[in-house]
DNA sequence: GCACAGACTATTGTATACAATATGCTCCGG
DNA sequence: CCGGAGCATATTGTATACAATAGTCTGTGC
């Protein structure tokens, strides 16, 4: 996209997941035409795409408002995730070339210093675990599929999840991910769907747990 | 949406329904504000969604043509939506209301009044058939999951796959759709899942029997 | 005759001005 | 004191003008 209101869509999408403009706060295009710089129109095309993408939603009236995902939402999400991307590991299972699986067994080493090297990288870690996933949805060499993973594999809640992991957790996606390398290079796409689903849904519980843990910790926090 | 956007948003995916945007078509932005009556901002915002939907594609250049089906993208459309509803289908099952299978039935009951009162009405079919399968989406509530299903539902393979249906596929249908109302009236959403992923999958396959049918006849045109 | 440079045209991207609509506030009546 | 009508304000929707960029054509050098 063109060059103001793909900066438009970045910076707003941003200060949604920084908590900048937090869940529940309404947005309006002139004061965020002024804080990145550039006129409505292009502010109204990043809108439109955020709420789309459901990170932002328009009351009956016009106003729109950044989403307030709900637990349910969540879970919602990650189903969905799991379905598509475990739809996307079987067809990539059976199309697989030899240079992607060398591709995605690079970015796995990556992904085991991110995490082993001192104190996890974790930026590293997310940098490239998203491509990882994004080498295998190019291979499932679907159009639609991938326009409706970009748009949930972005979400809020899927991209903050790492944050709450534990190392634990991080080592465990790593071996998930050989476990797929395994399954792709037999071309095996029933293993490879069946691998990806646990893939997703233990990061749905990972979550769940940090969640849980975050909030018993704020309790504690608010008794005291 | 707005009034005007909206309008050339209908006005567009229709030209390109009926053809005359035939598929691989330019698509200038002054042209259709010219066509609908709007200027290009609504028209433009109208692209947008079309290009979310993968109806409109855009060149690196930023040039928008209408999308060349393959039949390998019209196989993906009907998976994914074989996969995304039979998901919706098991998520309704243990949801949905008594009055939403009242509904259903009445809906039912006449897409077979659409059939089997003399010359099939198909546009009363499409009609029917489409608000059944959006209380199913409505009943299963996500928002996620509607979202993406509004996205699929509506491409332009999807919805002139019925005219090409004999009176037998549509009776075949309507069977499909009352096996679908006995899983939701028993709550069994595994059985609710596999009805709708067979009822989808069966509609591909017509669609390909009638695209096959009609290549042949089409030759024998050329021939003659 | 062909290839490339340059200008010219066509098309899209952005900004701004204006129109339509929603929200909130004030003031009046009960 | 409460509620609603109507005005004032805030916000979004649309049109238009201008800027930037891509595509095309022509003419020149080889």
């Amino acid at each position: 996209m063109s060059k103001a209101s793909d900066r438009a869509y970045v910076q707003i999408k941003s200060m949604i997941l920084s908590g900048a403009l937090p869940p529940g706060a309404p947005l309006r295009e002139e004061q965020l035409a002024e804080a990145c710089g550039v006129s409505r129109t292009p502010v109204r095309e990043a809108m439109r795409r955020l709420e789309s993408e459901l990170f932002v939603r328009k009351t009956d009236t016009q106003r729109s408002f950044v989403v307030d995902a709900s637990p349910d939402d969540i879970a919602d999400a990650f189903e969905l995730r799991a379905m598509l991307e475990s739809h996307a590991a079987r067809r990539a299972a059976s199309r697989i070339t030899a240079s992607e699986l060398a591709l995605l067994q690079d970015h796995n080493a990556a992904i085991e210093r991110a995490i082993d090297h001192g104190r996890p990288d974790i930026p590293a870690f997310l940098d490239h675990n998203r491509q990882f996933h994004a080498i295998i949805i190019a291979a499932a060499a679907s159009d639609r599929l991938s326009s409706m993973l970009g748009q949930i594999v972005e979400q809020p809640v899927v991209l903050r999840t790492a944050l709450h992991y534990d190392r634990d957790s991080l080592r465990r996606a790593c071996r998930e991910h050989q476990e797929l390398l395994a399954a792709f290079a037999r071309h095996d796409g029933d293993w490879a769907a069946a691998v990806m689903t646990a893939h997703i849904l233990r990061a749905l519980h990972a979550y769940r747990d940090a969640r849980a843990a975050a909030s018993d910790a704020a309790a504690v926090g608010m008794a005291a």
